[in-house]
Order: structure tokens, then sequence, then C-alpha cells
DNA sequence: ACAGCCATGTAACTTGTTACATGATTTT
DNA sequence: AAAATCATGTAACAAGTTACATGGCTGT
């Protein structure tokens, strides 16, 4: 529901229209995650449909504006106060790549964590280089931030892993 | 298509019937993300539509017994020996939410913060209450610790948004 | 007898996502 | 004049998810 919950917190300050709150949705969250034209145009009907906008008339260039509904601030207000919790987030690919490696007889784990541990390694260099650049605002750079703290973890975690599985094979099997 | 290929990973020993996967997956990457059984049989139908896996003869039993195709064994190993990308991942709903919060006027950024802080830190002493107690496989351990090292993660970015958006205000605007 | 687990399946829905059609305006 | 950007929208699909229907078997 990010995508949804970020287009209403865009049409919270004033009403714009679809074009406009795709250059602005990227401006926030930065080019990593490129958002499709068209999608912004399905989300906003849809969220129509649901009562959180409603199309106002057309702009003066002919434009169609959507502003923000009383249910769709109330909406927005319950999302900025709600925490999110562990049990609302998608389940991890990456981790649940790695128990059904360490599962399944006849997959080499091992090489499993080094081709991650190579991407994430390039993935982390190319976000460290995106930061050095540094365009854009606060928003864009805390995204970026997110991103590195994420990959570091995630390399941590590769490092955790194989160290589990070294101490598992030298010894019993669990 | 993390469900998709979890199920085909654990069809790749040996067939399974449906309920069987249920279980195996769960056993696997733990109860934190719970598989509800009628998943398991959509997947199963669009996984054979797709000639990933094929329903054998019936068991002993009466149970629908499935089995990975070459296709799907071919799918498999791509999966395993393909790292995850950055592009692949989903949108984060908190970055988006944060950034969003930073961007729209008239939301208490800090509020955010703190909201989620106190969330996460719960998550965490859960987290580690759940690795003391120690039950589970070696994949249902490094799940556990990858979400403990995610939410560490999580805890220093919100920490670093805060020192961020402090500096921010006491300066200049950005 | 009844509760609960084992087992299979379907219908319906959500969000996300893309490919395509269409046209106006602006830049080169 | 051609290319690019601005702007709106639709059709179609994927993957995930749940609620429900159905029935057999097991333990109390």
């Amino acid at each position: 529901m990010s995508i949804r919950h970020g287009l209403l917190a865009l049409l919270s300050p004033e009403p714009r229209y679809g074009y406009q709150l795709r250059t602005e949705f990227e401006a926030s969250t930065g080019a990593t995650w490129p958002l499709n034209i068209g999608q912004v145009y399905t989300t906003l009907s849809r969220m129509e449909r649901d009562g959180l906008v409603s199309p106002g008339e057309e702009d003066d260039q002919g434009r169609v504006v959507y502003m923000i509904t009383e249910a769709g601030r109330a909406e927005m207000e319950r999302w900025f106060s709600t925490p999110v919790a562990q049990a609302d987030r998608p389940r991890d690919e990456l981790v649940i790549k790695l128990a059904m490696a360490v599962t399944a007889p006849g997959v080499d784990v091992g090489r499993v964590v080094q081709t991650q541990r190579t991407a994430t390694m390039a993935t982390l260099q190319e976000l460290t280089r995106a930061k050095r650049s540094a365009a854009g605002g606060t928003a864009q750079r805390l995204v970026l931030d997110s991103k590195i703290f994420q990959a570091e973890a995630e390399q941590r975690w590769l490092d955790h892993c194989e160290a589990v599985l070294a101490a598992n094979t030298e010894g019993a099997q669990s």
C-alpha cells in the first residue's frame, strides 16, 4: 500500500494532476524505484473508487486535478501515526532463498551466499557513488541512506550465514 | 516470486502434496510468515499452468502429489544462481512513509520516527526472545537472524534520520 | 457425538505492473 | 518536419491473499 499512501500524502497539501504526481513521487523517493505513469492513473482510479480522492474540475490547461477527501485525509493521518509492523512486510526473497538452499539437498549454499555477496557489494558501491554525487533533497538522501544501511546489514547477515554454515558442516549436522 | 520458488525448491528432492508443502515451508522459514494453505493450491495450479510442476498420480492415501518438471528444475537452478537485485525488491513502506513525511508540510516527522522506533524496538525484543527459546533448525535460525539484523539496521537508520532532521531544522532548510 | 486436524480446492479480490493507444505541446 | 516531452487513460495480467465449501479421519 506504499504507492496509494504516497500519492495521498502528495495530494494532502494541495490538488495535483497525475503526471505531476509521478514527478513529485520520484523527486521524493529517488530514481531507484521508478514509478510507471500508467500506475499513477490506475491507482488514482482505485483511490477514487475507495473515496480517498476525488477529481475536481479541470485545470486552466485542461489537466485532471485530483484532490484528497476527508476520508483520504483521515487515512493519511492513520498511516503516518501507525508504525509499520513486522507482519506488514512482504516476504524477503533472499531470506527465503537461503532458507530453501539450506533445506534442500544438493544445493551449494556457499555458492548462493557468494553470488549474493558479490551482487550486494556492487550495489553498495553504486549506492555510495550515488550518495557522493549528492543530488536531491533531504528525503532522497534519507532513502539512499536507508538502502545503504540495508545493504550493509545484508552483507553482515551473509557473513553470519557463512560462519553458521561452516560451524555446522565441521561439527554435527543440525 | 518467493512462494513459487520456495515451493519449487521443496519439490526438488522428491514429490510432495499440498498440505505437506505448507508444513515444510513454515518449518523452513518459521512461523513469522504464515502461509495460507489455500495459497499453496493456487500457487501449485499456476505453476502447473506454467509447466514448472505436474501432478502425478495420487498417493496410496489419495493425496495429490506434485512433482517438479524439467523446466521447473531449470527455473529453480536459475533462481539459486541469480542474486536478488536491488530493483527486484519491493518498495519499502517505511522508507516511503518517511520520505513523504519529510516532503509533505504539516506532518510531524519526529513523531513518525518515534512511533516507528518504539515499534521496531518491541519487535527486536520479541525476536531476541524467540531466538533465545531457540526452536527450529538452521534455516529457521538464519531467518530469525536476518530479521534481527534488519530491525537493527532500521533502528540505526531511524537514529540517523533524527540526526539529519535535527541538523536540518537548526540550520538552513534543504 | 463432537471437536479438531488432515486434505483439497475455488471464487473473489487486492496491489502492483506494464504495454499500448491517443493526442497536445514544446523543442530541435 | 521530426523528436521529445507532457498528459491521460485502458486492457490485461501477475502474484499474493483470504474466505469459504467440502469431506475424511482421529481422538475424546
